[in-house]
DNA sequence: TGGTCCAACTGGTACTACCAGTTGGACCAG
DNA sequence: CTGGTCCAACTGGTAGTACCAGTTGGACCA
């Protein structure tokens, strides 16, 4: 395993791999800007010496990594995605992340209220007893994290699920804070018990009720925190561990 | 407008478009195992009466995608990791799309008629006009799905934008064949212009309403193809549109 | 049996040709 | 001058051919 990746010469396809790794870094470091229209595939086959069929799946590689936007008759244009992260500049506030997992995690809770097997519920309860047996801040926005998953999962709808597990980054960040301070986590203890309960019995209304207010609890136990960025609440949050230690 | 004979190939590469879908159902669907060495790209070619320079740009896709690895003289494996994609083996329906949109789209709607500014309605406005003068299907769906990203981008919520575009593969292949089913297509025509509307007048409630009833509208119209996944009907549109030209 | 060697593969690259869509400017009618 | 039409010069999409450099497996010989 560690050995014969020095057998493996990746020469392979020499002059496509120059040419995708130049362009990509280009794309990636901002040289070739958002929205810039590429020079025409013949120019750049020329440009690079190589034929137009080389450039031509050079192309096709950075348009599968979203990298550009090949129109056919008009030219190949650098996608915005290219530079950025998926919050691009923005930097999203609890305030911001509580707003958009409302709607999302109550609909979760009430589907899979309805739609929950004794399998999804052994997940779920299995995540709600790691909350509650985590030893320390870390493991518990982790069990936390995964309950939350447990739930998307069992609601049925692998939609859902993708979609929270698009912002699993921010949430953790805002466990992690929650759970690392006794005024924002313990308030919000019974409410995974009284979801569970609510999925178990099949009410679907409570669970929706009930994941409500779990959520809506951080925007009065959040305080002054509540329009702080979550990464620069992260930062800080890990500067304050340190010294701890 | 006519279904048939105003209707033009509206898909870039269809050619390409169609066998890499083949190949990259067959992969995930494990009809061609892991290590499953692919026919030679001269026989691919020969097999779905292409050019060979289709076929490299297809398996160059599928490379840059992990789907497949290819080496100098020996040939082309499906590698192990094949099955892997946001959704993993899961192929989310119609139905799961819309129920998850509901409770998000919603809460965007209702976000954006309280908080949109001058611009961002210069901007919903721009992509509705899009909409309407989109040529074909194909720049339909495009236009249709910036329409919502736009309605994600004036909640001024980041998160709920993040989330929304996670989804925005699933939500084209939708467009995609929305827009080409007048059936499906029309009941929703003056959807956007409502929501639209409702959002310049700041009206919150009737913007969520709106919103609602353009999503809830596919249940009824969709009719057997609501629990057909979203990626199979994708594939049997695109051959469809293909025998038509 | 063991080795050499060659023919038939494989993908990598090049070049040419033609099609269909887009675009911008020339040109013409009002 | 204005507005439209139209054409030429682009763009990417596809096809076909040719040749190179590795890999592979079997024929063949020592």
């Amino acid at each position: 395993m560690s050995s014969d990746d020095s057998f493996r010469p990746a020469v392979r396809g020499l002059l496509t791999e120059r040419i995708a790794r130049q362009l990509e870094n280009d794309i990636r470091e901002g040289t070739l800007a958002a929205d810039t229209k590429l020079p025409s595939e013949r120019e750049l086959a020329q440009r690079f010496g190589a034929s137009r069929n080389v450039v031509r799946e050079v192309l096709r590689r950075l348009e599968a990594q979203d990298l550009i936007d090949v129109q056919p008759g008009r030219g190949s244009f650098v996608t915005a995605r290219g530079t950025r992260s998926p919050f691009g500049t923005e930097r999203p506030t609890v305030r911001q992340l509580i707003e958009a997992r409302i709607p999302i995690e109550v609909e979760i809770a009430g589907l899979a209220a309805q739609r929950a097997g004794a399998a999804e519920i052994a997940v779920i309860t299995q995540a709600h007893q790691r909350v509650l047996d985590a030893p320390d801040a870390a493991a518990k926005a982790r069990a936390d994290l995964t309950f939350h998953e447990a739930l998307a999962a069992a609601s049925g709808n692998p939609v859902l699920r993708v979609m929270l597990s698009s912002i699993g980054g921010p949430m953790f960040e805002m466990m992690l804070r929650s759970n690392s301070d006794p005024a924002i986590a313990e308030p919000g203890v019974p409410h995974h018990a009284e979801i569970l309960d609510a999925i178990i019995h099949h009410d679907a209304p409570k669970a929706r009720s009930h994941m409500h207010e779990h959520l809506a609890l951080g925007l009065r136990t959040y305080g002054a925190d509540l329009d702080v960025s979550l990464d620069v609440m992260a930062t800080r949050h890990l500067d304050q561990l340190l010294k701890q230690v």
